[in-house]
DNA sequence: GATAACACGTACGCTGATGTTCGAGTACTG
DNA sequence: CAGTACTCGAACATCAGCGTACGTGTTATC
């Protein structure tokens, strides 16, 4: 999964110079996603570039982040489209919580990263998208009977979210296998939702 | 609630400068709920002390992280020492929930401050009473066949703890109130805990 | 192969936080 | 009421990260 499209920043520039950019951005996904408080200086260096070189392709840290959660978000929208949602709720929510669990797996910790360099509405913005599926799925269930409904929507994708987050904690940890999340997630989730029996 | 004990931390000392730890101790529990990166000077404003007296009492800010930390375990442990955990397991499992969270809801990110100022090992080891708890309730309510087998009972808890804190957040973010709150969670944790029917 | 674009290291100034020191004032304690 | 424990603010040293400037190489590109 290379760094495919990073908007006009490449044009005209000479080829080392976009391996470079692709590099850091590459970098800066891994460092942000394991600590949200990484400094300038290790992204450069885990991306194999002076801190310099780094500062004249992004202005400045925030800048910096600012690509990277567009590019996440980017890659995020195209696989979440990617997907089927229609069908039985129940199936359609284990299709989306497999894929959201990759994604949450491997942006990790960035949102916290986005949350203190870039200004609190982008950061709404960016989450409103994938959040707005969640929510169209979740109705439809509940329409059909296959969620619950005793419950505010919004709390029930705030739960999800949560759950994806903490298995990522949890498997950071050593407590369990990427190998074996994404069933656990995904009997989880469903439990959480399935409308009581009484 | 006031600050009760603070070990041998205010023994021999004089009246007011005891008055001044219960209150730096208190502030910082509460601006470090909030936010675990807040500044000394912060807390001691909040606490309506100068910064130089704070560090009269405290050497470093590691220094009030671990007293702070230690305060918050000892409340914790005194509040659910109080919990009567036997009987029928979901209800049991109720009551551990809603007095947890008010816990949670009160220390917040207390644990990530902990985290980035203290040794590790201290960390866990924090950790570890809590978990036990949780853990001998589970191991009981699975044995009377009253929550779910077909996942690890260390997952179960992680799962819990991450909805404890997401609450916590959706609180903060104004998703849901206060008051609604424990209700919510209680049947969150209970619908997820429960042996699918088929 | 000439040239412009780029990478690199070093060094510098800036900021914000931490912790310390000092001198002087204030208030608890016996 | 005397002495001492405590508080306070200001000032200082330190440190780490950020962002910038400069001079010197390298290397893609035409």
């Amino acid at each position: 999964m290379p760094v495919s499209e990073l908007g006009e920043k490449t044009t005209g520039k000479r080829a080392d110079a976009r391996k470079n950019i692709a590099a850091i951005v590459e970098a800066a996904i891994s460092c942000l996603a394991r600590d949200p408080d990484v400094s300038i200086n290790e992204i450069a260096k885990a991306a194999g570039v002076g801190r310099v070189t780094l500062y004249g392709h992004f202005e400045s840290r925030a800048a910096l982040v600012g690509v990277v959660v567009e590019h996440a978000m980017q890659q995020t929208d195209e696989a979440l489209d990617a997907l089927d949602l229609e069908g039985d709720p129940r199936a359609a929510l284990a299709r989306l919580i497999d894929t959201s669990w990759q994604l949450t797996h491997r942006y990790g910790a960035l949102v916290i990263a986005a949350e203190q360099a870039l200004p609190p509405d982008q950061v709404r913005e960016a989450h409103s998208k994938p959040i707005a599926r969640w929510q169209r799925l979740l109705r439809r269930g509940r329409r059909d009977g296959a969620f619950r409904k005793d419950m505010p929507l919004d709390w029930q994708v705030s739960l999800i979210q949560a759950i994806l987050h903490g298995a990522s904690a949890a498997v950071h940890r050593g407590e369990i296998t990427p190998e074996q999340a994404p069933a656990l997630i995904r009997d989880t989730v469903l439990g959480a939702l399935t409308p009581p029996s009484d």
